[in-house]
DNA sequence: ATTTTTTTCGCAATCATTTTTATGAATAAA
DNA sequence: TTTATTCATAAAAATGATTGCGAAAAAAAT
């Protein structure tokens, strides 16, 4: 059902179709009464396409997610979703599957007019090769986007991070707090800043209490066969802590820790990076430092949407937003 | 950049630059040469806008998920987003968050010729009411669409599901070959079809070799406090195997009988509908039947669009796609 | 009764693209 | 020399919607 088909019906122009559709005061009471009732009738939806072709807007956004299959995205995503939709937004997703070449190949799809507006978090390949040309294209095209969780030092844009040194240190702090003296850290996503921070907040604390580090505590690894690997980092060394840097080995050094008849939190405590529904997995259930992936997300959207709204770059142009992480205890210490 | 803009530059006709581009026999091989040289310097891309309103196409796939957080889905996702991309489409991603108002609220906003067909899972909500009649509208506006996993019998339509009962006999079953005498069932998803299946198939199993049913080894129950009810369950029955038809009580329960000082597998068996993801979330390794979500959701894909592309519905619509599961072997028997 | 104002609506342009039709010139055939 | 054909390109129409402007009609004021 177009406008020129309810027009016909109603044996009027087109134009006060539209008008009557949008309330305008140029058409009387009556024929809006008369228009709004046929449409409703035919359930008449203005087409997408021609709206955005006369508006120049798409009303939609363009998401990148280099894994849907990690946790913290999929909930950024929500966050993303959420506010997107309050704001009468739809989402395009993109999944870069942590590679530079489908990056590219997302970022030059998404600009041929789809979206209005980008939110991404950097693919992994992308930071290890520091390559940010295909971003800078889109400050050329003045298409606005933002960065979140993992972004990109020289690209002059709006990012959305969490503290992550800070939160390396308060989770460490707290394990010097309960008296604890060998504290481990895993970190298996070490081409990550997020993860290069979470570790510098982390030897802080250690070296402001303990004066040096002890390299021998650090577990920097890969994913695979990491429950081995967590076997024998804890066979290894009298550890009475860890700290996971990631979202996924708390959980697996807690059951490990368990099954090797380590008593939690007696014996050793273990805070990780993930969240409730993933610390359930863990019993008892692990600690977590919530990077609160769905505020990171919301408040991205919420950003781009303001630029997008607001489409004149103002003052606050390039923002940075830190969201702060929050401890949540579970069982073990 | 447009063409227009092109034609400009070029001192020829849009007409022209279009058809130039396109390869048309009905352009100078010179001129061709000429407006692509420009078009590649300029960086051109067709505006997808007024491609999509020319050619009534927007070569974009709508995909409404339940609940991305669940694992399944975001799988699901994975296999539809392959497919999608390998055929040139963009997919639009909506939550219904279980919510059957979310799921209208989705499908009449995603009609307005945003997409040309739609992939989704039907929400809890919706399946509970009973309710279908957003999806019989989809039928009337002739826009094609693929259900997978969560289905409704009555919409006539093309749909993805896995063996369900089948699954539930064969892993009742392969217990029952390890000389398992009882053997429970966890289901804290009885709102869905695909519970009620995967239980007439443990069922089945069960009283073809023990000739009755035990009630009490089946634990029905909501996903709050799951921890302590599989505890319970646990100790108020001498069980030898669990069965657990969702995604994420096979993981639980298994932590769970280890931290209750149970041998893994020598006092008990668990079988998790998981995949190899969550399932190194256990220690040993939960044995898991594969539901395949990345295979349901390129299948999905796959059908939707072909169904794009030959216009017509042919005489296989509408047709059903029956994937089989796959039991894959972790540490626990 | 005439002019002015207001109301109500249609025309036409516009967005970027494809596709059909038209145009003018050169070439070939009659 | 005339007519038909081919060729390269331009012009126009169409997709579905919005919107400024102008026109007609109705209402109000003089």
């Amino acid at each position: 059902m177009t406008l020129k088909q309810l027009a016909k019906k109603l044996n009027v122009s087109i134009s006060t179709v539209s008008k009557a559709l949008n309330d305008s005061h140029e058409i009387s009471k009556d024929t809006i009464k008369r228009v709004k009732e046929l449409a409703a009738l035919y359930n008449y939806v203005p087409n997408k396409s021609a709206l955005s072709l006369k508006q120049s807007k798409t009303k939609t956004i363009g998401v990148i997610v280099p894994n849907i299959l990690n946790h913290f995205f999929a909930k950024a995503l929500v966050g993303i979703e959420k506010e997107a939709t309050k704001n009468g937004y739809q989402i395009i997703v993109c999944l870069s599957n942590e590679s530079l070449k489908k990056e590219q190949d997302n970022i030059q799809w998404l600009t041929n007019g789809s979206v209005d507006g980008l939110i991404f978090a950097v693919a992994e390949e992308t930071i290890v090769e520091r390559e940010s040309s295909h971003f800078k294209k889109l400050l050329d095209l003045n298409i606005p986007f933002v960065m979140f969780d993992r972004v990109l030092e020289d690209v002059k844009t709006d990012k959305v991070i969490i503290n992550d040194t800070e939160a390396g240190y308060k989770a460490t702090k707290s394990f010097i707090n309960q008296g604890r003296k060998k504290i481990g850290l895993i970190n298996c996503i070490d081409n990550l800043n997020v993860a290069k921070l979470r570790q510098t907040g982390y030897e802080k604390a250690i070296i402001e209490t303990f004066g040096e580090l002890n390299q021998k505590l650090i577990l920097k690894t890969s994913i695979n066969n990491i429950q081995d690997k967590i076997k024998m980092f804890l066979n290894e060394n009298e550890l009475d802590a860890i700290l996971a840097i990631d979202n996924v080995t708390g959980v697996i050094a807690i059951n490990i820790a368990k099954s090797l008849k380590f008593s939690i939190p007696k014996d050793i405590s273990i805070i990780g990076f993930a969240d409730s529904l993933i610390a359930r997995y863990a019993y008892p259930t692990l600690t977590t430092l919530d990077s609160r992936p769905d505020l990171i997300g919301s408040t991205a959207c919420k950003q781009l949407i303001h630029r997008l709204d607001s489409n004149q770059l103002d003052s606050t142009f390039p923002k940075l937003t830190v969201i702060d992480t929050k401890i949540s205890s579970g069982g073990s210490f």
